[in-house]
DNA sequence: CGGAGCCCTAAGCGATCGCTTATCGGGGCG
DNA sequence: CGCCCCGATAAGCGATCGCTTAGGGCTCCG
C-alpha cells in the first residue's frame, strides 16, 4: 500500500473513470491501472468494478474512499507543513479552464506574485470536471474557470460572452442571427469548446452543434486566427476580441441573446482546509490591481501545450 | 515518501531513539535510520536532531509528527475498513510485558477467541516503554502490563508479588528479611526485570540492585528454576509460584512490605479509537470466564524467544 | 584518554515501484 | 454482427525501497 496507489483509487473512485484520473495526473492510463491493481490485490478487495459507463465501488472500496482521501490530504498538508517550518515561499498550484488559463491567469498571477513576495504558483490547465477532484486531492489549491458544486467558488471576473467571425463568412453580413442556424457551420474552439463543463461547451450543447462541426485548436487566439481567415465561427470573450472588432478583423455576430453576461469563479476548498498562500489568493481577487490585470487584453502570452502534464507527482 | 518512512520517524520521536524504534518494528537499527534519512532527504529538514541522551525534533519535526501519525493511524483504519467490509476476521494484536505474555495472556487469549467466535489474535512482547508508541501508531490493539499513562487502561488482574528463592539460599533461614540487604544478592529476573516500566523493574531499582548483581532469563519460569536452584532470589507472583512454594522449591521470603499487591491493565485506545474487537476484549475481561483463564498456573506454556519481532511490517 | 553507546554511512542484494509501449478482452451501440 | 471504446494485462526498464552486515564518527562517562 503506497501512496501513489491510494491517490490513483481516490482519483479513479471520484472521476470515474481509470483513463481520467490517468489524465489528472499526467500519466499513462496503464500507469494508473497498474496502481489500482496493485491495490486490490493487497487488500484482497476489487474496491472499484466497472458498472456500464463509469465504475462502481465496492462496500470496501466505499469505506476506504474518505480514508485514502484523508491520508492523500494529510501527506500534502506534510510538505506543507515542513514547507512552511523552513519558512520555504508557500506554494500555490493553480489550474484552469484552457481560456481562463491562456489570457486571464497568467497576468492575475504575476501581479499576484510581484505583489505578495515570495510565493511559488505553479499553473496548470484542467478540464473543469476534473477540477473538484484536483482540489479535493490537494493537487492544486485553486481551480479558475466556471462555479464547480461543493466547492467555495469566489466570483473572480465578469466577463461577456460572444459569437465571433471573420468579416467575409457569409453569416457577417446577416442582420439578425438566429440560435438554430449557427448549429449549421464549422465552430473553431479552444479545448475548453469541448469540455461540457464551460460554458462555451454548455453553449455548443445547446445550440446542438454536431461534432463534426467543432474544430479545437490549441487556443483561443488560434481558433480566433482561424475565425478572422474565414474558416468559421467561434465563441468569444468580449473585451479580449475587443480591439480584433474594432480593427474590423473580426465581427460580433448579432445572435439572440449574446453576448452573454457570465462569470468566472476562483474554487478553493472550503475556509481551514486551504493553505495560506491560497487565503491571500483569495483576498488579492477583490482588489483594483487584480482586476486591472485580469483586464489587461495581453494575448501575446505564449501557449502552452495543448494539454501539458501539469500535476507532477507529489510523492516521487 | 513512503508510509513506511514515516512509520520510521514516527515511532522514533515518541521512543526518543533510533535504537527503540528499530526494536519495536522488529529489524536492525540502520534500516529505520536509512528510513529516516531518506524522509529526511526527501523533505529536505532533519526532523530529529541528537540531544544530549535522546533525540529532539526540529520545528518541521513537530508539525510533522501529528500529521504523520495520523497517515500511520489512517493506513491501519484503511486495511481495518477493507477486512471489515469483506466480512473477514476481526484482527487483535497484543502485546504483553514478558511476564503477563508467559503465563497470563496466553490462556486469557485462548479463553476469549473460543468464546468470541471468529477473531485472528496475535501475541507479541514489548516493553512497557515502547508499548504506548505501539498503540498510538496503531501496530498493536492492546497492551497488557502495567498502568500506561495517555491510554484507557482497564483493570484486568490483581496480584501479588513476592520475592523467592530456594530452600538452600542463605536467605531462605532468616525470620526477617531487610529490604536494604537484598541489593547484595543475585538477582534472577525475564526480561520484564530489566524493564524500570514495569513493577519488577522499579522494585529492582527501589532496592538499588547494582546491574551486576541481576541475571536475566529467557522466562519467568526459567529464573525460578534457576532459584528453585539456589542461585538467588527471584520475584515471584504469588499465585504462580503457589505450587512450588507449597512443594518445597521455593520460599517466599518475609521481606518487610511483600508481597505488593499489584495490578496489571489491559491499555488501548479511548473508546471510539480502537477496534470493535479491541472493545469485545475489553467486556469480555470484566467475565468469570476471563478471570477463570487467567488464574489457570499453566506455567508450562512454551516460552517464546527472548524478545521476538513481533510486529510484521504493516505494509509491505 | 579509553571505552561504550548510539547514530550514521557504505555496500550489496532482492523485491517492488512506477512508468512506458504494445496487445488483449469485453461490453455497449450502431 | 462487427466496431469501438475502455480497462486489464504483458513485457521491459530504471529507480527506489527495504533490509541486511560491516564499519566509521560522535558524545558522554569513568
Amino acid at each position: 500500500m503506497t501512496l501513489t496507489q491510494l491517490e490513483a483509487f481516490v482519483l479513479v473512485a471520484r472521476l470515474g473513470s481509470v483513463k481520467a484520473a490517468a489524465r489528472a495526473l499526467g500519466v499513462s492510463e496503464p500507469a494508473v491501472s497498474g496502481a489500482l491493481a496493485a491495490l486490490r490485490s493487497h487488500l484482497g478487495d476489487p474496491l472499484v468494478r466497472r458498472a456500464g459507463g463509469g465504475m462502481e465501488l465496492t462496500a470496501g472500496g466505499q469505506r476506504l474512499l474518505p480514508i485514502a482521501s484523508q491520508i492523500v490530504n494529510l501527506a500534502a498538508d506534510a510538505t506543507d507543513a515542513i514547507r512552511h517550518a523552513q519558512g520555504a515561499p508557500d506554494l500555490l498550484r493553480v489550474v484552469a479552464t484552457s481560456a481562463v488559463a491562456e489570457h486571464v491567469a497568467r497576468p492575475l498571477l504575476t501581479a499576484f506574485t510581484a505583489r505578495h513576495g515570495p510565493v511559488e504558483v505553479t499553473l496548470g490547465v484542467a478540464t473543469a470536471g476534473e477540477m473538484p477532484a484536483l482540489l479535493l486531492e490537494r493537487l492544486a489549491d485553486v481551480g479558475l474557470g466556471p462555479r464547480l458544486s461543493g466547492l467555495e467558488a469566489l466570483p473572480m471576473m465578469r466577463h461577456r460572452l460572444a459569437v465571433v467571425c471573420g468579416p467575409r463568412h457569409p453569416l457577417a453580413r446577416v442582420p439578425r442571427v438566429r440560435a438554430g442556424c449557427l448549429a449549421r457551420h464549422d465552430w473553431l474552439v479552444d479545448a475548453s469548446g469541448v469540455d461540457p463543463a464551460t460554458e462555451v461547451g454548455l453553449l455548443l450543447e445547446r445550440l446542438a452543434v454536431p461534432e463534426d462541426r467543432i474544430r479545437v485548436f490549441p487556443s483561443l487566439a488560434a481558433a480566433w486566427a482561424a475565425a478572422a481567415d474565414g474558416q468559421g465561427v467561434a465563441p468569444g470573450i468580449a473585451h479580449l476580441v475587443a480591439q480584433d472588432v474594432e480593427r474590423g478583423r473580426l465581427v460580433m455576430l448579432p445572435v439572440e441573446g449574446t453576448p452573454l453576461d457570465l462569470m468566472w469563479f476562483a474554487n478553493t476548498l472550503p475556509a481551514g482546509r486551504r493553505s495560506m498562500a491560497t487565503d491571500r489568493l483569495r483576498r488579492f481577487l477583490d482588489t483594483p490591481q487584480a482586476m486591472q490585470a485580469m483586464r489587461r487584453a495581453d494575448a501575446g502570452v505564449p501557449v502552452s501545450r495543448f494539454r501539458p502534464p501539469v500535476y507532477v507527482t507529489l510523492w516521487s
